[in-house]
DNA sequence: TCAAGTACACTTGTATACAAGTATTATAAT
DNA sequence: ATTATAATACTTGTATACAAGTGTACTTGA
């Protein structure tokens, strides 16, 4: 019923996306935005009279979401868990573990290459936010630790990553958005950090690479606050379109 | 149009479940086994018209195998990827991640309830080698590993299992069925390493549970190579129902 | 007022149909 | 024989239909 004015996911990003995965990325964007609440129970057909499709794309995306842990399947309906602390902490410990064993692989192998696709991906973030484009930032800032990630060409840590990366994508890509707006200069120290993190790669520095990976982290943990800002925001916004 | 005369996954374990699941378990069977080369290149149409269901459990299937790194899904049909020595040593490295990182957290915990549930699994082991029942052996196998993994109660880490076990599960039961005929002596050693990760999580006792958690792995890496057995035993039973 | 049963609404899982796109093969022209 | 074009066979993604099951609400009986 609700024609939904404007999508939380950058729709640019989904020109040739089919319906599934558009209403999976705009599902998760509204989940852990807060727009929808946790414990709301979702339907199949009232998700599909919504998006204006039918039932697979709906049951894809749910399908989906359900194995990123954001939503949980049962008998009648779709139970919306979202992201509480808890979860933030867990996605914290699951980056933690699986970008330290990269950078134990790392050390052992050739980096030059990566280091120069890191660099020109940083150069990228910069132009991004020389044109304000948080969107776009975002794109590079997950880019660039999966980046890091595929070049150690390990398909189970990547399939870790693989079910991360969403989750991480939509966090981001709230927390820069506000960012823009509110905490600008933030954004010289995230560029700081991230070269720091080349760094450490190009010198196989591992001290240098655990600073940088908790500092990356406290970056996180503020986008988590961010976050909350965020969703009181947009609770705020789209409160009168409940029915 | 094969009309498979038996199924590779216990039917047992499929009494309740969709056809979706089915064909999941059944495929992802397959394709461990060997029974389904890897390179071979999947059709929705052909699998549902093999399985005698209609697209939609077959497209579920694909989805699921997809993100467990078994296939990889293309513009033109699925391509089976199956496991290499490669996949197999990264499947073990992720298996060490997260059972160290469980165990952490363990020995910050109280483990009793948690150690007389694996005593309990562990007895139910030995019924399964005594009535020489290697289905059951193997699901007992898998819920010893889970019932530790669930116990500190960190849904990213359960997420990274959810994705692991199912190619566990039909590696295990591969290796477990070979085994019941060729090297029943195993199974002694088998419940010892067992026992002794139990007395590692009562004591807390950091270095007997890397030992027995080495030796646990070194039962895989066994089990790979009784994989290779059944691949080989597999191959020539069913050469003859090639098109 | 409350208990039991019945009807209805809604759910999931599966089958089927169809549109749009892509590879392959066949045909035709040089 | 080779290349260009056209026909066809197969592919994916989506919509729709339907069966079986589950919960809810309403009625009926005491």
């Amino acid at each position: 019923m609700v024609e939904s004015k404007e999508f939380l996911y950058p729709v640019k990003w989904l020109s040739k996306a089919s319906a599934g995965d558009r209403v999976t990325s705009e599902l998760r964007m509204r989940i852990i935005s807060g727009m929808i609440e946790s414990g709301a129970i979702l339907s199949e057909n009232k998700l599909a009279a919504d998006f204006g499709v039918s039932r697979s794309p709906i049951r894809e995306a749910l399908k989906i979401l359900a194995s990123e842990n954001i939503i949980r399947l049962e008998r009648m309906g779709a139970v919306v868990i979202g992201l509480t602390e808890k979860e933030y902490a867990e996605i914290y410990d699951v980056r933690l573990l699986i970008e330290t064993f990269v950078f134990e692989r790392l050390v052992r192998m050739d980096t030059n290459e990566l280091v120069m696709e890191l660099s020109k991906i940083l150069e990228m973030m910069k132009i991004s936010i020389k044109y304000r484009d948080a969107d776009e930032f975002s794109n590079q800032d997950v880019l660039f630790h999966e980046t890091i990630i595929r070049s150690i060409n390990h398909s189970y840590i990547l399939m870790i990553w693989d079910n991360l990366k969403p989750v991480m994508e939509s966090l981001i890509l709230l927390s820069m958005r506000s960012r823009f707006k509110e905490k600008y200069e933030d954004f010289t120290r995230i560029i700081n950090n991230h070269q720091l993190y080349i760094d450490a790669i190009r010198t196989k520095d591992r001290d240098l690479m655990i600073k940088s990976l908790h500092e990356n982290f406290d970056d996180v943990q503020e986008k988590v606050e961010d976050l909350w800002m965020a969703q009181q925001m947009l609770s705020k916004g789209v409160e009168q379109e409940n029915d």
